[in-house]
DNA sequence: GATTATATGGTTTTT
DNA sequence: CCATATAATC
């Protein structure tokens, strides 16, 4: 057999030789999931011989159909895995698409609207039907259009849904479907798609042209579907008719693990994967191979709050390892003290890098005190998440040019740019030009193009026709320059390079800056040969760069220079990964589990879901941390203990565990014991309430920034002139070694997994610790 | 019509 | 606290 399947276990095995017919993988946390899926598509490619051109991956994130292709490319160690179509649902889907636009009316250079375009034209439709934006809030209305998109529901289907309709009236907001509906038209005469409609429109192609269903229904022989417990009616639909004809779909996912019901996704789809087909193959992985006994017996006991679940036990053979540790702050900001001091002690005591920690939260707005006590001990950090790249606002003043340039119907970034740089065509011009086009059910460019036909003044007319002349001068070298040539050009003409080149602030630099790795990265994309699919060329077109970046999410972007970093980021964003140790911010009730989300049984339990994933993420520490007070819209607002903490059993704890700014804390005047102590003992809340309720007053005590940690004094060694890493895999105890900080001991004894060895070691300088030798250099002296 | 000052109101999670 | 929307002023 070859030797890709020797590191699997029984179940991993049984799951990567499952040849034809459905399958279903329950893959706890930690299994081993992306190394069988991976290992599964090279099998097939390897051993039956499958054309990587028949097989189909999805995935939810660009990173982890990166990390797919990757793993592939490198088993197999040749270039078929180029091939494969790995993708997200929405990038996949938005490549068909684009080559099959036509027939759903779109065009091909379609724009893909992100959240805020979509918004944006959700409140213009609003205004347009003389509806109150106050009332119809575009944000909420927008979110109720998502939802049904998801659910497969159009807008004929909405309006005329009993249901739906009584829904709204309850709200009294009864118009909503006639808003989907006005959406809906716009963002067609925009020749513009949402994110929703890459999978609505996506099943509408399948559903409705035959033709074109069973094309790709010939072409995707094997189907492999990741994270399938966050898969939504219509992704769940879409694989269902993809999958329909050979019926060699892999689904592999985890229930405990569904955190994305807000996006539409349903449980049901894993729990129900059974019935949908007849002889399903189910293979269940539940050793875990990432955290200590002691993380997953905590994790256990969390899930285990939940019910109806897929019937599982997750165990592993990997060392018990510490107790999670518990911490309590007064404020959000000691809270991002503890955590910063955790990791300097960390560094020093047990050799880890930057690169070996996460700070995980429920919302991102959570990552300020963070940042700041990171920053503050000068911990080079990086927040994933949040605002991506292409959403600044510079950068999406040049995209928006593009964009027009190659549709030049996208009305969103039209307006964006027409009068940026100014030229002198205001709101008013750009109103009248709208009205004129709904009129006449033209588009707003349409109207621009003929100007002269609809009344602006000679002076207004010149610059609309000034302006008209410069987009159709891009245009018509398209066809004749590559995707950066163009970017470039439009960035000089329109001076837009230039203005920010002459803003001299800091921000002005950053803003030039941006646009300039905005330009680098077209001209990476134009650059790269791609692979080729079925004979078609690699699409380098500007409109094939436009509707890939739109997916792109600030995780994509490609790990930078400096990648010995502390990651934060939300736990959301956090699933699939891992890391050796985690922070848990912000365990307070109304935070975590999130105020939003405590009115319902399943609500709270996709945040006990939440929860499991966050513990789930960590490798060998935990720290779990919660608040009694944190700012919240500027003012201070005070916060119960997580109900998720009483859920974990006592013996699996550590409460003791306090770094320096806690423990600073704890000899706050007038509080005794630790702080854990105080608050299990019905802290007295009404106290702390009279302390801090004065909004405005400083809550510290003032206490130094740089509070110096009270740890055991490390007595600094310099390596011997001939210090060299040795080979620690076959370590033993009684072995004398050298380490790089701690100077020379003897091994006493050795533990944890075979991929994770720990060596515990006598330095004559500074006693007993506890080493992980994937991190440490040692170099091996005697035996 | 453009630039600047003030008000308002919003936070869950994301492709 | 922050970002965006509206008002006020040039």
């Amino acid at each position: 057999m070859a030797t890709y399947l020797d590191g699997l276990n029984e179940r991993q095995r049984e799951a990567v030789l499952h040849k034809d017919g459905p399958l279903m993988i329950i893959a706890g946390a930690g299994s081993g999931k992306t190394k069988v899926l991976t290992t599964r598509i090279t099998h097939l490619m390897a051993h039956h011989h499958i054309d990587a051109f028949n097989i189909l991956a999805l995935t939810f994130t660009n990173k982890a159909a990166a990390e797919m292709k990757e793993r592939v490319e490198k088993i197999l160690g040749n270039s078929e895995a180029r091939n494969l179509y790995i993708g997200t649902f929405h990038s996949v889907f938005a490549r068909i698409l684009r080559s099959e636009a036509p027939k759903l009316g779109f065009p091909s250079n379609f724009t893909i609207y992100d959240t805020d375009d979509a918004k944006s034209v959700v409140k213009t439709v609003i205004n347009e039907l003389h509806l109150d934006d106050k009332h119809y809030k575009p944000n909420q209305v927008y979110n109720r259009i998502s939802s049904a998109k998801n659910a497969l529901v159009g807008p004929a289907e909405y309006m005329n849904d009993y249901g739906l309709q009584q829904e709204d009236a309850r709200t009294n907001r009864p118009m909503i479907g006639q808003i989907y509906d006005a959406y809906s038209k716009r963002c067609f005469k925009n020749g513009a798609m949402d994110f929703d409609d890459l999978l609505f429109k996506m099943y509408i192609l399948l559903k409705n042209f035959p033709e074109s269903l069973h094309k790709f229904q010939h072409k995707f022989k094997y189907i492999m579907i990741d994270e399938y417990q966050d898969t939504n009616t219509a992704q769940y639909e879409i694989v269902k008719l993809l999958g329909a004809m050979h019926e060699n779909v892999c689904v592999v996912g985890d229930d405990a693990q569904s955190i994305y019901s807000f996006r539409g996704a349903t449980i049901e789809n894993i729990l129900q994967f059974e019935n949908d087909y007849d002889d399903v193959k189910v293979v269940k992985l539940e050793q875990n191979y990432r955290s200590t006994k002691n993380i997953l017996k905590v994790a256990n006991e969390i899930i285990g709050n939940n019910k109806g679940q897929i019937e599982k036990k997750l165990f592993t053979d990997n060392s018990e390892g510490d107790k999670i540790k518990l911490v309590r702050t007064m404020t959000d900001n000691d809270e991002g003290k503890m955590v910063a001091d955790a990791i300097q002690e960390n560094k020093l005591r047990n050799h880890y890098f930057n690169q070996d920690f996460a700070i995980l939260y429920r919302t991102n707005a959570q990552s300020r005190s963070f940042e700041e006590a990171l920053r503050r001990m000068g911990i080079a950090y990086r927040i994933y998440g949040g605002t991506s790249f292409y959403q600044r606002k510079e950068v999406k003043d040049l995209l928006s040019y593009l964009r027009v340039v190659v549709n030049p119907r996208d009305e969103e970034a039209l307006k964006r740019i027409i009068n940026y740089p100014a030229r002198g065509i205001g709101k008013t011009t750009i109103d009248k030009a709208i009205l004129f086009a709904n009129e006449q059910n033209l588009s707003m460019w349409d109207v621009l193009c003929n100007a002269a036909m609809y009344g602006f003044r000679s002076g207004t007319l010149e610059v609309i026709d000034d302006f008209v002349t410069m987009v159709k001068m891009f245009q018509s070298e398209l066809d004749k320059k590559n995707a950066y040539d163009i970017a470039n050009m439009v960035g000089k003409n329109t001076n837009l390079v230039k203005e920010l080149f002459n803003d001299k602030t800091t921000e002005g630099l950053a803003r030039y800056e941006n646009v300039q790795e905005l330009l680098n990265s077209i001209k990476e994309f134009t650059e790269t040969p791609s692979n080729e699919e079925d004979g078609e060329v690699g699409d380098k077109s500007l409109g094939a760069y436009l509707q890939q970046i739109v997916l792109l999410t600030d995780a994509d972007q490609g790990d930078q220079e400096n990648t010995d970093v502390v990651k934060l980021m939300t736990i959301h964003a956090a699933k699939g990964l891992e890391f050796p140790v985690v922070f848990v911010g912000g365990l307070e009730e109304t935070l975590f589990p999130n105020a939003m989300s405590i009115n319902t049984r399943e609500e709270l339990e996709e945040e006990r879901r939440l929860f499991y994933v966050a513990i789930t993420r960590a490798k060998t520490k935990l720290y779990l941390s919660y608040s009694n007070a944190r700012y919240r819209f500027g003012q201070l607002q005070q916060n119960d203990p997580s109900r998720f903490i009483e859920e974990i059993p006592e013996q699996h704890l550590d409460k003791s565990y306090a770094g320096a700014s806690a423990r600073n804390n704890a000899t706050s005047p007038g509080l005794r014991g630790n702080a854990f102590e105080r608050m299990s003992k019905g802290f007295p809340s009404s106290n702390q309430a009279a302390q801090y309720s004065r909004p405005g007053a400083n809550p510290e005590p003032t206490k130094p920034a740089y509070a110096i940690p009270a740890r055991p004094q490390l007595k600094e060694h310099t390596p011997s002139e001939n210090f060299e890493a040795s080979d620690t895999s076959n370590l033993q105890a009684g072995q004398k070694v050298e380490h790089q900080k701690f100077g020379f001991g003897v091994v006493a004894k050795m533990e944890g997994a075979a991929h994770n060895p720990i060596a515990t070691i006598n330095f004559e300088n500074n006693g007993e610790k506890k080493i992980m030798l994937n991190y440490a250099k040692l170099r091996i002296i005697a035996e």
